[in-house]
DNA sequence: TCTGGGGTCCTAGGACCC
DNA sequence: TCTGGGGTCCTAGGACCC
């Protein structure tokens, strides 16, 4: 059966909520249906922009990103709601039960969109219909729009559903290409922002067809790796795989926020970096990691933004832990100006058993990297005896000598000292 | 009254080691 | 006497996406 298919002849599907937020509010509360709806955030404040808006709303040229105020000077009958993040996960992982009844190769890319690779899907009919069946099931059971592309690979699958919205569903085959995609500008692909359509534009290169026949030295040089990426896409190409397990190993962690006012005051931005801590805390423990490396981002009054990381001895998840190594970072490089936004972001995650096997071998560990423990260990020694471990400091520790056997010393002991992080 | 919050990936320089 | 080249880790910043 599968000879009978050539060998680049996949079937990738992109299938793409509409103003899924909205949506799924006119789901919640059909009254709310065919009205110009937003959902913003901080609505009370003045920092509030439009996440999402319903079809209605973007007839008054409402749009995502605008902000709140602008917004409703547009279209003064707007009704504005704040995110329900439950609501639309709850819709999400309706949504993606619904994908995994064709083929268990689905791919999330956010709560809102996903790739299939249906190539194998030869039960449940033909592409486009496998396509309409899909959007037939969300629209009946979630009573939730969405816009479908069918394509020989993520990238065409991608572009394909941004051509029909709402409810669309579009092939984009390679033969299309040089009709569909290439009088497109080059920041209408997928990959290509504001930036790098402003320097191809310096290079002379303005649509999609012209990135496809772009120099690549000129390209590498200009936007190095990417310059190469963007003009194999520009030419259809990419053999990127749909992965279903890219959403569980996710990278970083992290919870920032924009003051309700520009700060200066020490004990105020303390206190935001506490709360930040918290939740960042929360969010680690809930996913069962922790952090190998903490980075803090201040934001100033004029915008400019700067981010500072230190990669720590010991993984943390503790709101303590985590709380003292932001406000040790931040004072290292805050020069007192008035500050917008604070956040705090774990990096490096670890699962929570591997950082304890980690932990573990660690302690028996007889390089140069056991000094910041055996710094611990020494303030243990000076602060509730030597009877601890005895050959903590120095490099001859037996192995069979297990520490972590002493119940006076185990790893929840050892990470009840916050500064254990703590920089020399 | 301008411009949120959650992420990923890439680049580049310096430290350090061999 | 005066200095190579490669690899990896760490840190910071930037571009992009939803």
């Amino acid at each position: 059966m599968k000879e009978m298919y050539p060998k680049n002849g996949r079937v990738i599907l992109h299938v793409d909520m509409n103003s899924f937020y909205a949506s799924v509010e006119m789901a919640y509360d059909p009254t709310l249906k065919g009205k110009p709806l937003a959902i913003a955030g901080n609505v009370e404040e003045r920092r509030g922009i439009i996440v999402t808006c319903s079809y209605e709303a973007r007839k008054f040229g409402v749009k995502t990103t605008m902000p709140l105020w602008e917004a409703k000077k547009l279209c003064p009958e707007l009704i504005v709601k704040t995110p329900n993040f439950e609501r639309y996960r709850a819709a999400s992982i309706g949504m993606f039960e619904i994908l995994r009844n064709y083929t268990e190769l689905v791919e999330p890319v956010s709560i809102d969109e996903g790739y299939m690779d249906i190539s194998e899907c030869y039960e449940f009919g033909s592409p486009i219909g496998i396509a309409e069946s899909i959007q037939k099931r969300i629209l009946e059971q979630l009573d939730l729009p969405c816009s479908i592309g069918i394509a020989p690979n993520k990238f065409l699958a991608k572009m394909a559903s941004d051509m029909k919205k709402p409810m669309g569903i579009t092939v984009l085959r390679k033969r299309d290409i040089p009709i569909v995609l290439w009088p497109l500008n080059t920041n209408e692909m997928h990959g290509v922002g504001k930036k790098t359509a402003e320097k191809l534009t310096v290079m002379g290169i303005n649509t999609i067809g012209d990135l496809a026949k772009g120099n690549e030295i000129q390209l590498k040089s200009l936007l190095g790796i990417n310059g190469i990426r963007i003009k194999e896409r520009a030419n259809g190409i990419d053999n990127r795989q749909v992965d279903p397990e890219s959403v569980a190993d996710f990278k970083s962690i992290g919870n920032s926020t924009t003051l309700p006012k520009d700060a200066g005051n020490q004990q105020e931005l303390f206190r935001v970096l506490e709360s930040l801590a918290e939740t960042v805390s929360v969010r680690l423990k809930r996913k069962n990691v922790l952090a190998n490396t903490l980075g803090i981002t201040i934001r100033f009054k004029d915008r400019k933004t700067i981010t500072r990381s230190k990669k720590l001895a010991n993984s943390v998840n503790h709101k303590e832990d985590i709380t003292a190594i932001a406000k040790q970072l931040f004072l290292k490089h805050w020069n007192g100006d008035s500050v917008r936004l604070l956040g705090i972001t774990g990096y490096d995650l670890v699962e929570h058993d591997l950082a304890y096997k980690q932990l573990d071998l660690f302690s028996f560990e007889k390089d140069a990297k056991q000094e910041p423990l055996i710094k611990t260990l020494s303030n243990l020694r000076e602060k509730y005896g030597k009877n601890i471990i005895e050959n903590a400091g120095t490099k001859k520790v037996d192995p069979d000598h297990n520490v972590g056997t002493d119940t006076s010393f185990n790893k929840d002991f050892l990470r009840s000292f916050p500064n254990s992080n703590k920089e020399e």
